[in-house]
DNA sequence: CATGAATGAGAGTTCATTCAT
DNA sequence: AATGAATGAACTCTCATTCAT
C-alpha cells in the first residue's frame, strides 16, 4: 500500500504533540509509535534517528510559520504596518501551533547543541525578515536607529513566554485570585500592546 | 576528606551547572556524581531523588536571585529608578549566573509540570516585586496604567533569550558575518536599550 | 533464534525454578535472564515488570493445579472419594512442581501484600472446591458438620509443610540418625495418614 | 552511658517486628535503624551483618516458644492433656507474637538456605517435643502407633496457616459475604477442632 | 559507644536502535 | 513496506556494609 505518505504525516503529526507536550527527552519513540498506531521500527526506517524526526518536525514547523508571515507581509507597504503583520501573524501562529513556543524556547535554552543546521539556519530567516522590516523603516525614513534582535526577542520573548506560561498563571490564579493581569487579556490585546511599546522606540 | 557541607555544596554546584548545560533530562546522576567526585549514592543520602536535588538547585537560585534584587531596590526612591534597578539586576544575575536563564526557559516551556510548588512561588514572587514597582510608579503618578505581566515578561523574555541565545548568534557570525546587531552590544547596552524602550511605554 | 513463544516459556520455566528456590526478593531478573539465556530487556517487553512476571507464573500454576484437581473429581461419586482425590491430586501435583509449596507459603505468610488480585481468587476457589465436597457429603448424611476452612489447611498446611521442609529433615538426620518418622515415609503414605485422620473426623 | 543492653533490646524488637510484617528482604536496616531510634551502625557493631541480627531474632523467639511450652508441660500428666497443652500453648504463643507464623513458614518456605544452624536446631526440639509427648502416650497405652512428623505439622501447619491467612480471609469475606467459616471461629475453636480431630486418630 | 559520611555492588526499568522474517 | 523480537547501554534508586571522627 501506498500509505507511505500518511504514515510519515501520523508520525509527524504525533510527533508534534508528543515533543511540545512532553519535551524531547520524555518522549519515547515506543510513545509516538503507539499514538501513530505505526511500527516502531518504521520511524527509524522513514528519519533514520529519534534525533532525525525531530529534525523533520522542527524544520517543518519553522518553514511554516517562515513562509506564512513573508506571504502575508508581501502586500502591504508602510513599515509600521509590516511590523504590526509580524507580530500579530508570529502570535497567531503561535496560538495555532501551540507546540511551538515551548519548543523554540526548549530549543534556544540548550544552547541549541541538538540544533541541526537547518532549524539553526530557518531561526535565522526568520529573524532577518523582521531584521530587513526595521531596516525599510529606516530607509523610508519611518524608523529611528535600532537594535534589531533586541527588538525581535522582545517580540518573540513576550509573546512566547506569555503563552508558554498560561497554565502556570491560571494554577496562580487559584491561590491568589488577585493575581494582577493574569488571564484577563486576549492574545490580541497582548500583540497590541506590544506594537504600540515597539513602535514609540522605533518612531521618529 | 568527609565534610558534609563541602560534599553538599560540590553536588550543588555541580548539578546546576550540568542541569544548565544539558538540561535535566540529558544529565544522570551519574555525570554528576562523577563531575563532583563524590559517590552517586550521596546524591541520594542528601537530596532523596533527582528531582529533589533538581528542586533544591532551583529553590536556592530563584532565592538568592530574589533577595538580591529586594535588597538592591530598598534604598531608592523613584519608580524609574527601581525599573532600571529590576532589569540591570535581573540581568547582572542573569549574567553571573549563566545556567539560570536556560533553566528558567526550559521549566517555563514544559508548562511547570515538573515544576515544583516552591519554585513556583518564587518565580511568582519575583513577578510581584516587579508588579509592585510598577503599581508604586502608578500611585506616585510617574507611571501611567499598563499590563504588568507583559512589562514582566518583555523584560525577563528579552534578557534570558538574549542571554541564551549567544553561542546560535555567534555561530550564525561565522556564517554570515554581517549578522546584524548580534554580538556587538554589551548586556549593559541591552539593559539600557529595553529600559528605555519600556520608560516610554510607561510614562506620562 | 526469535521464537516469541519459546522465549516466553523459557523465562517463565526459569523464573518458576529460580522463584521458588530463592524466593522472590532474592530472584533477580538478571538472574532469570541469564538462566534462560535471554536479554533482560525481554521480560519487561513480554511481562511488563518483576511483579507482572511473577503474577503470570504464579497464575498459571494455581491454573493448572485447580483444574487438574476439578477434572479429577469429575467422575467420582461418593464424598469421601472425592476427598481423598482432593488431598491426593493436591499432594501429587505439589511433588511433581515442587516450587508450589515454598512459593505458596511464602505468598501467605506475607499477609498476601505482593498478591495479585488473580491469584487470591484462585487459591479461594481451590478453597471452594474442597467446601464443595464437604458440603456435598453432608447433603448425603456422609459427613457430619465441620469447619471446612481448618480442614483444608489441615490438607494443604501438612501437605506444603511436609514437602517444603524435607531437606531439612534429611539435614537434621545427619546430626540425629534417630530422628524420628523423617523421612522413611512416602508421600503415599502420608496422604492416607492425612486422608484417615480427616475421614474419622468427619464420619457420621 | 550503659544503653547497651536497652539499644540491643529495641533493636531485636523493632526488627522483629518488621520482619515479621515485611519480610527479611524487604526489610531495610536503615528501616529498622530509623524504628529504633538507632544509629545504623550500631547494628553491625552489636550483630556484625543482618543476617546476624536475623539470626539473633529467631532463635530468641524459637528459645522463647520452646521454654515457654516445656514448662507449661511440666506439670501435667496425661498423655492428652500434654497434647492439648501443646497445641493451646503454640496457638498462644503464635497469636501473642504475631510475627512467628509468617516467619517460621518463611523460613521454612526457603529451604533452610538462610537458616542457621541454631534456629534449625531450636525447631526440631520443638518437634522432640511433641514426639517425645507422643511417645509417652503410647508407653502408657493411650495413643496408638502415629507418625509425629504429621501429627507435627498438622497441628504447626493448621495453625500457622489459619494466623497468617487471616487478613486474605477476611479481604475475601469483602467480595464473597457467603464466605464459608472464614472468620466465625476463634482461635480456642480451631484448637480443639484440632485437638479433637488429632486425638481421635491416636485413641486407641 | 556512637554518629554521619561514604562506598560499591546491584536492583528494576527504560529506550533508542537493530535484526530476522 | 512492515512487524515483532532482540539487544545493550544507560538510568534512577536501594542497601548492606565500612570508615573517620
Amino acid at each position: 500500500m501506498r500509505d507511505a505518505k500518511k504514515s510519515r504525516e501520523k508520525i509527524i503529526q504525533n510527533a508534534i504533540e508528543l515533543f511540545s507536550k512532553e519535551g524531547y527527552h520524555k518522549t519515547s519513540l515506543d510513545d509516538i509509535a503507539k499514538k501513530s498506531n505505526i511500527n516502531k521500527a518504521m520511524i527509524f526506517y522513514y528519519y533514520k534517528s529519534k534525533a532525525g524526526l525531530y529534525e523533520e518536525v522542527m524544520s517543518k514547523t519553522l518553514s511554516d510559520i517562515y513562509s506564512t508571515i513573508k506571504e502575508a507581509i508581501k502586500n502591504s507597504s508602510r513599515a509600521k504596518d509590516n511590523l504590526k503583520i509580524f507580530i500579530e501573524t508570529y502570535a497567531k501562529y503561535c496560538i495555532k501551533y501551540s507546540y511551538l513556543p515551548p519548543l523554540l524556547l526548549r530549543e534556544l535554552s540548550s544552547n541549541g547543541q541538538n540544533l541541526p543546521f537547518e532549524m539553526r539556519n530557518k531561526m535565522y530567516q526568520l529573524f532577518l525578515l523582521l531584521d530587513s522590516i526595521l531596516k525599510d523603516g529606516q530607509k523610508r525614513g519611518e524608523f529611528r536607529e535600532n537594535i534589531s534582535i533586541v527588538i525581535h526577542f522582545m517580540i518573540t520573548g513576550t509573546l512566547n513566554l506569555f503563552i508558554v506560561s498560561k497554565p502556570l498563571r491560571e494554577d496562580a490564579k487559584e491561590f491568589d485570585s488577585s493575581f494582577p493581569s493574569a488571564t484577563e487579556y486576549s492574545i490580541e490585546e497582548i500583540c497590541s500592546y506590544i506594537y504600540k511599546t515597539i513602535l514609540k522606540t522605533l518612531e521618529v
